[in-house]
DNA sequence: ACGTATACGAGACGACCCGTCTCGTCCGAG
DNA sequence: CTCGGACGAGACGGGTCGTCTCGTATACGT
């Protein structure tokens, strides 16, 4: 579904379709959100302006789209060895990875930014991209507490908020470096809050 | 200091530089930071677009010297009352209230999406808004350490990550609301990870 | 298989804002 | 008092916006 569909979506060119993704997706990383521009997707993609104004409200639905059709497998469940904490830095490690790498960084950074102004996209954002991950780590953690791992009083979605939004925070202001061993730490720590015989 | 002063300070204008804070803080209010203007700062505020140009580089830094500005006292000590949970409670409760106030949201948020997406802008607002409150609660990790109420290995800088970032993660995606029971929570949970006696 | 509807590529259009510049005025430092 | 420089005002070319209007090409309905 994309973001706004009202023309008659079965006569639209799956060609143009791809290439205005391409386009955007290359145009922001190369010159930056800010001059990123719908003329200037239109004439990469060799598309007329129309094409993308009657598909999209905006560059930052493109973009979203385009991103969303290139990140697929985000809605995968976490491996469950039974090591809760083996499991969580397992995880943490490859998406701290996944956002040192440069051609993530670009179109996610712009969108987080673009969320962060418009209150509208910032639901369509947390709702495609966050949301996913977030839940992801809240079953695990879920899973853990029904095998008396972790304190079962403890809200899993705050826990996971402690896990991530660190990291996001590092990472979209530039506060500090993401590293494995700093992924490693929050595990630790956030696991030393929760963990049950107390 | 301001961001980038050129010419002869001496004779700027006093009127005119609060003037363009008083435009540039009503109108991002009115009008969101995608559609405020330089031109509409200046008009707004009686002034001639080149008064801004000569002294800021972008609508950004405006925001950025208009909200700083308005904003004293960021940088005061956390009470130390020997009660490290009560004390961080307080402070973050304070905190709460001020990102939900609407005065304070809407620049605020505006420099935080305009930091994530220019890198240059986002050492300036992470120096001068971010990093004052870091190294306020930081402060106040230290002496409970050295009082020996937390973790003596514990890094300060993580903790304070730990109680801040999910709070203004949520705030900023709108991932959630900011309420005090919340922020009590955070303090409970990452005291509990750092707790001496283990 | 054909006819028709409609999305398509291309680009013109007015509106807006950009950042620079040029005025004439006014004010503050020396 | 003098005078240099910041000031308010606004003209200017350039770029992007979002809408529109072409003629073409293509996929659907019968």
């Amino acid at each position: 579904m994309p973001t706004t569909p009202s023309p008659n979506a079965a006569r639209r060119s799956e060609r143009s379709r791809r290439a205005i993704f391409d386009a955007a997706l290359a145009l922001v990383g190369e010159v930056g959100y800010p001059r990123l521009t719908i003329e200037g997707i239109a004439a990469r993609a060799g598309v007329g302006k129309q094409t993308i104004y009657r598909w999209w409200p905006s560059k930052a639905a493109v973009l979203l789209d385009a991103f969303t059709e290139g990140a697929e497998g985000y809605g995968e469940a976490l491996p469950d060895t039974g090591d809760l904490a083996a499991d969580l830095k397992y995880v943490l490690r490859a998406t701290c990875d996944e956002f040192n790498s440069p051609a993530f960084q670009a179109p996610y950074r712009a969108l987080a930014a673009a969320g962060a102004a418009d209150e509208e996209l910032s639901g369509a954002f947390v709702a495609r991209l966050m949301e996913p991950g977030f839940a992801v780590y809240g079953d695990r953690l879920r899973a853990a507490q029904e095998a008396g791992q972790i304190d079962p009083d403890a809200d899993p979605r705050i826990l996971t908020e402690m896990l991530l939004s660190p990291f996001s925070q590092r990472w979209l202001m530039r506060t500090g470096e993401l590293t494995h061993a700093y992924t490693d730490t929050l595990v630790d720590l956030v696991l030393r809050a929760v963990r049950t015989g107390d």
